[in-house]
RNA sequence: GCCCCUGUAGCGCAAUGGAUAGCGCAUUAGCCUCCGGAGCUAGUGGUACAGGUUCGACUCCUGUCAGGGGCACCA
């Protein structure tokens, strides 16, 4: 049996339209993937329902002739023929396709046999794909929205990779400028107040307690005045890393902004950009012409104290990506940031790139609730909750999946007491229940699940079912990479163990006879196999006990 | 004023333009002599409003209303 049934699919239906003489190659977009026991058909295709208009007959009659002519073509297609158990038309005019169960038996058996690689689809085929998230700046901890952008970037990054991406993870490092010279300052004037100085406090200034830590000791090491600043951030960068090393995201490459800017790569871009006469001086700043690409309005680079802004490196940094030969930056930003997306994108597309080689998702805010109250304020580290707070309270795993469970521009409201919960009511727990009872099943079992035995007998509804929600996931992953988003990941798995434990409250595993007790724990294996590739890919552990 | 996100059951949310709009909480009634009851079954309750596109709209477009966020020679 060949593995890809759609494309024959597919091909099939091109022929039989074209010897029917109903239409000429439509090629993708006529087929849906339907394995769920919800729907009609295991395959369906709504191409009498496209064609309705063009062709000035009512969709029922073209399906009526397409099926015809399948069946034809089926009768002289070796593979097809005792694959297909039946093609009618249904509903408005859809064409259904009814395959011979042993179908999902073999599927279900090339899961059991190989494993998470037999999940595996080569989407990507080695293409270099560069996301950089995060990025905060090092003046202090990473605040819940960092935390959002850290789960979902990262998971994003293991979708991808999986799905046959080349991946790197970069944090785009704030280590000068304006930021820095502030925090500098801030510890300067704690550090004043230690030797007892009366101060007055700034409201621009960093004013968490971590900063008189600092303070304290740049005093023990004697630090100079004006490496106050780089000296914090260092410290500051430390504490980062093992925030982000606790909520388990590692990044291939921190790039430094200061770096870059000692590179000369920023006026090396400078120089490229005039050239393609997009620079200009006036009012004596000197401007980038992003109007020429759609931006409303032109923006400044170098500010007429000669001092640049913010996005003068950042041009240079986007082209610096694909100089390094990534041919596509995928770059998860804060919602305050949605109106530098068109300057971003105009800078690239200065430099010869397509406006799609770069994605930026943006990530929207975290509201923290307890108990259905809304947090205003962090008790412990000054103006927002951290998140460190957030992993000391619930866990690296229930924050991870809370952060991936809506869609990725859309508002989150996350309640620590919900997270916390161990019951239905928490997803996190109702996911990894199921495996670890699966687990505990298997375990419990003396049964050995031999790769050669007949699946045929799983032929309950509920079993199917579960078989055909297990084929989900490939094109779950495929809606990740499509929308850029790895949240439909965390509503397939609830969906999964859903389906699993609807199967597991009805039907027995052990202690049928050795056929039945075999078949079933080869099924609920495939199920473990799946839910801890799933998880995996969330970040998140696979209890086998709980 | 301009831009972005959101509006689905009392609450929190799901549904790659497709067929009967799903799930949890809350609430009501049930299910453990038996593989993990952190589970399952059943009942209640429905797409903000007005147009449009489409064979077909929660989904796309226009407008209205409501909530949240953002506008810089800041980063």
């Amino acid at each position: 049996m060949k593995n890809d049934i759609q494309q024959e699919l597919i091909a099939l239906v091109n022929a039989s339209l074209a010897h029917s003489g109903l239409a000429a190659d439509y090629k993708d977009d006529i087929f849906l993937e339907l394995p769920t026991d919800k729907r009609f058909g295991d395959f369906t295709t709504n191409i009498a329902l496209k064609l309705s208009k063009e062709l000035k007959q009512p969709p029922r009659v073209i399906a009526s002739q397409l099926v015809e002519s399948i069946r034809k073509e089926i009768k002289n297609n070796a593979d097809l023929k005792d694959l297909i158990t039946q093609v009618k038309v249904e509903g408005a005019g859809f064409v259904n396709f009814y395959l011979q169960e042993n179908y999902f038996y073999e599927k279900l058996r090339r899961i059991i046999t190989q494993g998470k690689e037999a999940l595996k689809i080569d989407l990507g085929k080695g293409k270099k794909v560069l996301i950089e998230f995060v990025s905060a700046n090092p003046t202090g901890s990473l605040s819940v929205a960092h935390a959002r952008q850290a789960a979902v970037g990262d998971c994003l990054a293991n979708v991808l990779s999986f799905i046959g991406f080349k991946v790197s993870r970069e944090y785009y490092l704030n280590d000068e400028g304006n930021q820095i010279n502030i925090l500098g300052k801030s510890v300067q004037l704690r550090l004043k107040e230690l030797k007892g100085e009366s101060i007055e406090f700034p409201q621009n200034y960093y004013q968490g307690d971590y900063i008189k830590d600092i303070a304290q000791e740049a005093d023990n090491k004697k630090i100079k005045e004006e490496d106050l600043g780089d000296f914090a951030a260092g410290h500051i960068l430390k504490i980062i890393k093992q925030e982000l090393d606790d909520f388990g995201v590692k990044f291939d490459c921190w790039y430094s902004q200061k770096e870059l800017a000692k590179s000369g790569k920023v006026e090396q871009g400078f120089e490229q950009l005039k050239q393609k006469g997009f620079l200009y001086e006036q009012d004596g700043a000197l401007w980038f012409k992003s109007t020429a690409f759609g931006d409303d309005k032109d923006r400044v680079i170098i500010k007429s104290d000669g001092s640049q802004t913010y996005l003068a490196p950042d041009i240079a940094y986007h082209e610096d990506k694909f100089k390094r030969g990534y041919s596509w930056l995928i770059n998860l930003w804060g919602p305050d940031h949605h109106g530098y997306i068109n300057r971003i994108k105009a800078s690239i597309e200065a430099f010869g790139h397509k406006k799609d080689d770069l994605s930026i998702v943006i990530v929207q805010l975290a509201t923290i609730f307890r108990n259905g109250q809304e947090i205003q304020m962090s008790t412990r580290r000054g103006q927002y909750i951290t998140l460190r707070e957030v992993l000391d309270e619930v866990g690296a795993d229930a924050a991870r999946f809370f952060f991936l469970m809506r869609r990725t521009s859309s508002h989150l409201d996350f309640d620590l007491e919900v997270a916390k919960k161990q019951s239905s009511e928490n997803p996190v727990y109702y996911v990894q229940y199921a495996h670890a009872r699966i687990c505990s099943i298997l375990r419990s079992s003396s049964v050995t699940i031999k790769d050669d035995l007949d699946l045929s007998v799983l032929g309950e509804k509920e079993e199917l079912s579960l078989i055909k929600k297990l084929l989900e996931f490939e094109a779950t992953l495929n809606i990740c990479l499509v929308t850029s988003d790895p949240y439909m990941l965390t509503v397939y798995l609830q969906e999964l163990s859903e389906s699993f434990h609807k199967f597991y409250d009805l039907h027995r595993v052990l202690g049928q006879d050795d056929a039945l007790t075999g078949a079933r724990l080869a099924l609920i294996k495939g199920v473990k196999i799946v839910l801890a590739s799933g998880l995996g890919l969330l970040g998140i552990t696979q209890p086998e006990k709980m």
